[in-house]
DNA sequence: AATTAGCAGTCAAACAAAAAGAGTGCTAAC
DNA sequence: GTTAGCACTCTTTTTGTTTGACTGCTAATT
């Protein structure tokens, strides 16, 4: 059903002053604030329709109005109006985005970390899984007898946390031809595509069966996300929000934004193709407390979906901050990346 | 003042009943629980003396005592029993190091992670800089036309996370040549007498003058302690320890906790030989809230320290836990470090 | 001289009752 | 459809009271 063009103001307006004060809102301070040519009395009508909707809700039978999920919702795709940062706060971000970056892993970092300063919320990064990735070179560095570093050159970054064992009696003349065969083998191919030649292996690189096989195991880690690849910045800003009194609820969100596992899955799930993606409260997702949103972009470059990044908190959040700052960082991020 | 045996004992339960409790000791708790011996009216002169003496506080008139920083200090140099670890924990720990750990920073991970689990504390763990660690070999990993990845191969770890830029026109083939000649010319010195080879560079090397040093800079990075280098664990246990009840308290332990920088400042202060190291209070840290205690050891290998690890968290912690837990992990690690 | 019993005094914490205040819902008039 | 006005509800704040856990002190005891 259609809200008439009045509810629809109404309900901005609750919702707007609700994340503002995070005091439920009244009547009379609808009038007194912005609806004054209208009496409380009608407003409290129409509040009253609103409830009956379930886009509001009262705590008791005597106290003004809350949001619900359904009215945040409704809020975020129709109602808000968009917002634009102030220069001093484009002007951080560009700030931020100038400083010498060498690899992936540090834009996501400051990616995060402007997020979070910007929205004084706890932010998160992360960085896709490479399945699809190409690769480019393969280099082996053997710094221990029986252990090489593995470097892997992808199209976007440069992997380099992983190790394989290699036999003691290996050689390091047989070592780098190793590393050339399997370069020219690996190159131009996904990490998927590599995975799977595993079985035909022609004559060519049989003498290097054992490194490949470990070589694919390494590979392997890096097609599902890390723990490594997921960026946490203000966790504690959560302190900062009054809903956020009590002890118990703080414990509830920190054990979920402490543990990067479940940050992982709550993150991974969405590959659509929406730019901004908006969870409010629970939505299904048993990771987050009912009482959060979870607000992500995903950021490509050329095409391709690099990551996705985004803030966590409470759902009484201010989303028109959240949604422009994730929307300015975004295209810097993308030119950042596409020019790499 | 050396205080009297029975002033010694009381105060030693005082303690002990208050680590346990979080509730104020009275003297009528201390002759029930430890003192049947003697009345509560005799205890109770002796609290009042141990009040006068600093030892004790009472939060107003009729309230029970609790120990002040003085009297914890005494208490874990003195008084304190030392306790064993059951053998499910010392399981629990060789079990975590036995896991395989390709390098130095996994290993400290695995630290952190096993004494924020058993202490149930927050736990901080540091890397000392590399300032007087020997290398061993140099290597140049071009992995775009204008950057390198430097590899740094030393006694004790595999440094991989430092980019030099090399001039465009340089080849494969003389990247290499730079490697072969600086890797000779740092071979066996330490990071700090490379650092000071500046000015007389050879004319065997002199050619590199330009990559040697970046290749400088990159080793200062490496010479203090950087914030990857910092690793803590659990800091949301905090939230379980009654006396931080309040949002406050919270905020502020957090706030230090999470700034990684800080953290580094508190564990680089103390290079003493003592192997446990308790600092209690304040104590002229300003860095710690003053109702905290921070708890580290040093650990080396071949004599040589390696690092510091160790818990912050309440000045009312169970210190014989902490201090049998971090005596035990550190032997275990030394012998892992030391076999290397 | 050290110990102890006993008691008065203190203070926080728990409880209860009352008052104040903010808002709503409803009714009747406009 | 809108609004004024009032009764009603429920929270929050305030105030007062009681209870109970301690201590400190004094005087008796060992």
């Amino acid at each position: 059903m259609e809200l008439s063009e009045r509810k629809k103001k109404i309900l901005q307006h609750v919702v707007d002053d609700y994340i503002e004060t995070a005091v439920p809102v009244s009547s009379k301070s609808l009038t007194e604030r912005h609806l004054s040519n209208i009496s409380s009395a009608t407003v409290r009508n129409e509040l009253s329709a609103l409830e009956e909707l379930g886009y509001l809700t009262q705590l008791h039978t005597s106290s003004g109005r809350v949001p619900s999920a359904e009215a945040y919702k409704l809020y975020v795709s129709d109602l808000m109006v968009k917002n634009k940062l102030s220069d001093k706060e484009l002007d951080y971000i560009k700030k931020v985005f100038l400083e010498k970056a060498d690899n992936l892993e540090e834009v996501i970092k400051n990616t995060t970390k402007v997020i979070s300063e910007l929205t004084s919320l706890t932010s998160v990064g992360v960085v896709s899984p490479d399945v699809g990735e190409k690769i480019k070179v393969i280099k082996f560095f053997r710094y221990k007898p029986d252990t090489a570093l593995v470097l892997i050159v992808t199209e976007r970054r440069l992997l380099k946390d992983n190790y394989i064992s290699v036999p003691e009696t290996m050689t390091d003349e047989q070592l780098v031809e190793a590393e050339t065969v399997l370069s020219k083998l690996c190159a131009e191919r996904s990490f998927e595509e590599v995975c799977n030649i595993k079985d035909d292996i022609s004559s060519e690189f049989s003498g290097y069966k054992n490194i490949f096989l470990n070589l694919v195991e390494a590979l392997k880690v890096y097609m599902t996300v890390k723990e490594s690849d997921v960026v946490l910045e203000g966790e504690d800003k959560i302190l900062n929000h009054p809903e956020y009194a009590d002890i118990n609820k703080i414990r509830n969100f920190l054990s979920v934004v402490t543990q990067k596992d479940k940050v992982m899955t709550l993150l991974s799930g969405d590959g659509r193709d929406i730019k901004i993606n908006v969870k409010i409260g629970t939505d299904g997702y048993e990771e987050i407390p009912d009482d959060c949103s979870l607000v992500t972009a995903t950021y490509s470059a050329n095409g391709v979906k690099i990551g996705t990044y985004g803030v966590i908190g409470p759902i009484r959040m201010d989303y028109q901050k959240v949604v422009a700052v994730l929307e300015n960082v975004g295209k810097i991020l993308e030119s950042i990346l596409t020019n790499r």
